[in-house]
RNA sequence: GCCCGGGUGGUGGAAUUGGUAUACACGCACGACUUAAAAUCGUGUCCCUCUGGGAUGCGGGUUCGAUUCCCGCCCCGGGCACCA
């Protein structure tokens, strides 16, 4: 027996060993339990791999191995999500072409992967630029297409002059593009929109039954931002034009003195006869198409706006005529585009103020601080009781909103209404890097779907795959692709040049793992139906509202045509915290401060960096490297390596029998829960007491190794081995507990006097008050602090603490 | 502004159906081994005016007892936002 830990020899022996057993191959065993881990697969990106990568990967190899001791069949699976920008500006960068680049960086990731001794069954291994792939990813847009989901829009779009793209809502972040940061224009271009709106509502209520982090949950819900209220029908005086508006303050109705649309209301134009100062109006709609989103949507801006003067409309409550004004705080993309204004919403109230618009109060706070309100010397926003609200009066605001829409109904003027700020998801990019959008525009049949015989459309060859910049894609350039023969009618057909945006194979991957070689479906049924749905999604926080809302969709689109059998793909989730470098400072290569996982599995073990990201702090906690702290979990391996040496057929102490299964027990709860580092600590917390003892038990020692198992692969199967085992730890059976040696005879109890601790007594289980009562008495550390004082209270809580009250 | 999460030693952190706060690890100090160093092992390590007192962001409250529950703040991280 060597005597020394050799991590680098014993790594690559098992490595090379594991791999040639294949023992990390999953197949369908309907007769055992299953279960699906998955990591949110990377885009292999030129940088390679550091060392906060691999967090989320090593957790879900730990929970997977536990769960295959633990007698499931597991589905753990990796891929490459390598299409999009990122991938192609790295080609260009580099002059080398997209393809080219992602097989280098595949490789690359891949071989880091390997050094970490995860248990991927590679021959699942899927990629989203593989056309045998993307067949699936546009066998799905057809569908969507068929259904009426997919369809082309002409309506001004996020559009970003760096990437030279078209980009969805979620794309943007702040008016910037996601991606570099450069501030986003609105362009007017013909895309591929898909009706995400329609699952809107499905989308937030199914969010109530997963099991993720609230934070992700409470962010989608955001995203998603359905609110409830009414849609109120302003009529235009001496016209049959009418204004319709989305409101979730339908009480203050009757405080309603002029309504503002959105400069781009496309009624604007049918008012254009009626419009007195029409140069003005055009003026101004001209200028605010210049402001750039991000400015437009800060509140410090004062407020602007221009009457459309000659334009009256009718307020359908009080049947006023009120005036009809444009301002750019009124944005076209929200509600009907259109609001109509009063004095309880500051906004309204500052514009009014600034141009000198009639104000009426209909919302008081209270009977007491009216006042100030009826005079508008302020604006008052909340809820309260109405006024000059003819029937309503002295209603609550909550109170009156159903009435007023009752009343407005039966006039047909009013209808209960829901919003959302979710917009459609704008789904085509105007770049070369991504998979076609399978559609042929035909000048007969408009655009027609590609036979799914003909499917996949392959992403062809070319000379540029740089961006036009024109908002056409490089593939326009290239005639004998461009023009075929239209699907439908057999004429001349142009295909589609767009393609589609990074997170469309991302969106269904975690169903090709099930069943990647299929050829004649996107997955098979049956095997969807033992699989599906992950169990366990681990991955980063920053996918809230993009990743995991896409594939929320998708995948209830495909429950929707009965290509899966489940409606939600990703029973729990666990997000990953971040690892920063020492400094703080994210790991980049811009602050040289970025740690190779190669390096540290160099000089320490691939076994030392895994346990050591576990043990750095709670899992979904953002933490940072540390050069010293690393070294504790070598120092615990090394402990754990020499217990080899004492190895006896002798049985430990009661004590160690004790920490021993407590320790069985804490380490799979713990793997269950994700609390990783406390696992972690109850090994070292084992082994620091077994290191004291003057030998090891065989079978207590084998416990340990298979505990620690899951965590350092490679040191235990070593070790196991050496023990003359010669099952793979993996095939081997996780250890049980037994309560029974856990459970205390004796027990050590707190006394507490007027709250303070005084002293600890040692009680047998099952003692009575009166016993317990009796030992305190004679435990001169807690006695002293009784002399010359009454007991008033004298409290026992059955194995937990004594609490004792005392008086002068 | 609204919503979600968090604040504990020199550092990462542990402990919550209310019951002995600071486990485990790093760092540091001292000691052993060594010609010496590294490594390893051992001891100590929340603070103070230390027979005692104080401390889980701050201020109150409930309780025999609060890191945990309630009220009011402060700070940090994240989401949404001229959203009608």
């Amino acid at each position: 027996m060597s005597d020394t830990y050799d991590h680098k020899e014993i790594e690559a022996k098992w490595r090379k060993k594991w791999q040639e057993d294949g023992i990390y191959k999953t197949e369908e065993d309907s007769s055992k339990p299953k279960y699906y881990c998955l990591d949110m697969f990377p885009y292999p990106s030129g940088d390679g791999l550091h060392v906060g990568h691999p967090k989320g990967y090593i957790a879900t190899d730990i929970v997977s191995r536990y769960k295959k001791m633990n007698g499931f069949n597991i589905l753990h699976p990796m891929g490459w999500d390598a299409f999009g920008l990122p991938a192609e500006n790295y080609a260009i960068k580099n002059k080398i072409h997209p393809r080219i680049a992602v097989e280098q960086n595949i490789e690359r990731f891949k071989k880091q992967l390997e050094l970490l001794g995860f248990n991927y069954d590679w021959s699942r291994e899927i990629n989203t630029t593989d056309p045998s792939y993307y067949k699936w990813t546009q066998w799905a847009f057809i569908k969507m297409f068929e259904k009426g989901l997919a369809y082309e829009s002409n309506e001004p779009i996020n559009w970003c002059p760096s990437c030279k793209t078209g980009l969805a809502n979620e794309d943007v972040e702040d008016g910037k593009c996601e991606r570099c940061g450069t501030v986003v224009e609105k362009k007017p271009l013909r895309q591929w929109v898909l009706k995400i709106r329609e699952y809107a509502d499905r989308l937030l209520s199914d969010v109530e039954k997963l099991d993720w982090p609230e934070s992700i949950k409470e962010s989608q819900r955001n995203w998603i931002g359905k609110s409830e209220g009414a849609e109120v029908i302003f009529k235009i005086k001496d016209s049959d034009l009418e204004v319709p508006i989305y409101t979730t303050r339908i009480d203050t109705i009757y405080s309603g003195t002029f309504i503002i649309l959105a400069p781009e209301h496309p009624l604007i134009d049918s008012l254009m006869d009626k419009i007195e100062n029409s140069e003005l109006v055009e003026q101004y709609r001209n200028d605010v198409s210049k402001i750039e989103d991000k400015d437009r949507t800060t509140l410090e801006k004062e407020k602007t706006g221009v009457e459309l003067k000659g334009v009256i409309a009718i307020n359908p409550a009080t049947k006023e005529e009120v005036p009809v004004w444009i301002a750019d705080f009124v944005l076209f993309q929200y509600g009907t585009g259109a609001v109509f204004a009063d004095a309880h919403d500051q906004r309204d109230f500052d514009l009014a103020k600034k141009y000198n618009i009639p104000l009426k109060v209909s919302i008081v706070p209270n009977n007491e601080e009216r006042e100030d309100v009826e005079k508008l010397n302020t604006c008052f926003e909340g809820e309260g009781i109405l006024i000059n609200s003819e029937e309503f009066d002295s209603l609550s605001s909550a109170e009156a909103r159903p009435k007023i829409i009752e009343k407005l109904e039966k006039e047909g003027l009013a209808k209960k209404a829901t919003n959302y700020k979710l917009r459609d998801w704008v789904f085509s990019r105007q770049r070369y890097w991504g998979e076609p959008i399978p559609i042929i525009h035909c000048q007969k049949c408009g655009p027609v779907a590609v036979p799914e015989a003909d499917l996949p459309v392959k992403l062809p060859e070319v000379d540029s795959y740089e961006p036009t910049g024109t908002g056409e894609s490089p593939l326009a350039n290239i005639s004998e692709w461009v023009n075929t023969k239209c699907p439908k009618c057999g004429g001349e057909g142009k295909r589609e040049t767009n393609t589609m945006p990074q997170w469309a194979g991302s969106s269904w991957y975690y169903l090709r793992f099930e069943d990647n070689k299929n050829d004649s479906a996107l997955v098979d049924k049956e095997k969807e139906k033992y699989w599906s749905s992950v169990d366990l999604y681990v991955g980063g926080a920053e996918h809230a509202t993009r990743h995991l809302i896409y594939a929320r969709f998708w995948h209830k689109f495909l429950f929707d045509i009965g290509a899966v059998n489940y409606d939600e793909p990703f029973t729990k989730l666990q997000h990953v915290g971040l690892i920063n470098a020492s400094d703080g400072r994210k790991m980049s290569k811009r602050w040289g401060n970025v740690i190779n996982p190669d390096d540290i599995v160099e000089t320490l073990g691939a076994d030392t960096l895994r346990v050591y990201e576990m043990f750095m702090g709670p899992f979904d906690q953002g933490v940072s490297w540390s050069e010293d702290g690393v070294v504790g979990p070598r120092r615990f391996l090394e402990k754990v390596w020499k217990l080899k040496n004492k190895i006896s057929e002798e049985n430990n102490s009661d004590e160690i029998e004790k920490i021993l299964h407590k320790t069985i027990k804490k380490v799979s709860e713990d793997i269950s829960s994700m609390s990783f580092n406390t696992a972690i600590s109850q090994m070292m917390i084992l082994t620091n007491a077994l290191e004291k003892e003057d030998f090891v038990n065989k079978e207590n020692y084998k416990t340990l190794i298979l505990l620690l198992a899951p965590f350092a692969p490679h040191i235990t199967e070593e070790i196991n081995i050496q023990m003359g085992n010669t099952e793979y730890l993996c095939n081997q059976k996780w250890p049980e507990y037994d309560l029974s040696k856990i459970e205390e005879k004796n027990l050590k109890i707190g006394v507490q006097i007027n709250g303070k601790l005084r002293g600890v007594i040692e009680i047998e289980k099952g003692f009575n008050e009166d016993q317990v009562k009796k030992i305190v008495e004679n435990t001169p550390e807690v006695v002293r602090w009784l002399e010359k004082k009454t007991i008033s209270k004298f409290i026992y809580i059955p194995e937990k603490v004594i609490s004792i009250v005392i008086s002068e």
